[in-house]
DNA sequence: GTAATAATTCGTCATTCGTATAAATTCAAG
DNA sequence: CTTGAATTTATACGAATGACGAATTATTAC
């Protein structure tokens, strides 16, 4: 949106020339672009609508309007690019979760089980509606987590572990009538239900014939707590 | 495990030769060899692990001990051979819902809810433990309910739709206090909790240190349900 | 100024991929 | 028997892929 006049350029160039136009020469740029900021944008949609083996490093570069060498200059190997991709937005919304709850927690009064799932589901939840990115991000997680590969499990554990463990214990003073196995087994029940809300609108118009369409973000985040805290809630089996 | 005698030649050749071996010569075997279930069991697990993308078709014909061109002969493209690994045991599946879903209404008595989840779950979950193929089909599932791209939302519909629906009528007439678009949506929450736990038992194992190793297969189950029914009885948000 | 370093594109290489065609062998029908 | 269809391997093709080396230009440090 910026180096407006330098694209124009260069389509000049392409239209007396031939086929494909990069926007830039080769050598250090004048104004610095943040591309590597460009290529991580590109790389998390990419990766979210294709899953990292379906999406080539040229196609990447291509979104992000950068050349195939540059992906490699920075990030060396597709893996680590698709590890930064997942880590960047992924700490950041550990770190939101954590401080949710510790907002919960220094309110004084013990918290409601509604109000920790809440607090969980928040930030990502928001972070989905936010935009394109934000969508893809989501779309990205809800992928990784049905993928059975070694690496993937590291990496989600990398990033989630420690904040879903406090969450446990916290739901475990909530409720203390059940062991905490029990809420361990629950809390990856939440998981699961709230991954595949991440992603899955478009399966939920099919089951509801259409009646969803209306149910704005906040109320299906309504929804789903309601749902899940009554299942956290439970008598044992 | 048959032809051990052609293998045993075929071995000789290939010491006297240099690199790989096929097990058939050209041509239409004596034996009926059933190749072409052979290539859908293959596919299977291939595709469980790896998914659509990242498996290939030399991949698979090698697991299946086969030709490569024999892919091609059966199904012709790669998209065909998912398709049909797809549906041949996502049909039984389904078939298997209805028929426990006929079993509760054909008791008498109206069924509850929990009841009718469980008949839900019951038949993947036990698929899913009935070895291999089973634990890949399970795998194969919870991945393409992740799977964003159009023609993966089309497979599922057709293969699942009209069994789910049915459910969703059954559940709403135990539950007639809630909206039926409520229960629609809160079937949706169930398929995604059951989805993870179809797949996911490494990632449950750390959140839970260790301490859900000994549950069974049938105690599993019965949290999943306990938890499910008492979300979807849950009072409205 | 000059040298080192940073950021960028370009061209290339070996490999792998999905698909296609041809040939070989066996079985079934007349 | 002969012929034609069915099943199987062998080989080839062009396109795409991930990775890499080299060239080019700007910035920073001395």
């Amino acid at each position: 949106m910026d180096s407006s006049a330098t694209v124009a350029v260069a389509e000049d160039k392409a239209v007396k020339g031939e086929k494909k136009k990069s926007a830039r020469k080769p050598g250090r740029p004048k104004n610095n672009g943040k591309l590597k900021e460009k290529i991580l944008n590109a790389a998390e949609i990419a990766f979210a609508e294709g899953g990292y083996t379906g999406i080539s490093v040229r196609d990447i570069a291509e979104r992000a309007g950068v050349n195939q060498g540059l992906i490699r200059y920075y990030f060396d190997t597709k893996e680590q690019l698709f590890d930064e991709v997942y880590k960047r937005r992924g700490g950041l919304l550990s770190g939101h979760r954590h401080v949710l709850l510790d907002r919960l927690l220094e309110s004084g009064k013990p918290p409601q089980v509604k109000d920790i799932i809440r607090a969980y589901l928040q930030p990502q939840w928001d972070l989905k509606h936010s935009g394109e990115a934000g969508a893809a991000f989501a779309q990205l997680q809800s992928r990784l987590h049905s993928e059975p590969e070694e690496h993937a499990l590291r990496l989600r554990k990398e990033v989630y572990d420690a904040s879903v463990k406090r969450y446990i214990d916290v739901l475990a003073q909530a409720l203390p009538q059940l062991p905490r196995r029990t809420i361990g087994l629950r809390m990856s029940f939440l998981v699961g239900t709230y991954m595949f809300m991440l992603n899955d609108l478009g399966r939920i118009e099919d089951l509801t014939e259409g009646k969803i369409h209306h149910l704005s973000k906040d109320e299906m985040l309504d929804n789903m707590v309601a749902f899940l805290a009554a299942g956290m809630e439970a008598d044992r089996p």
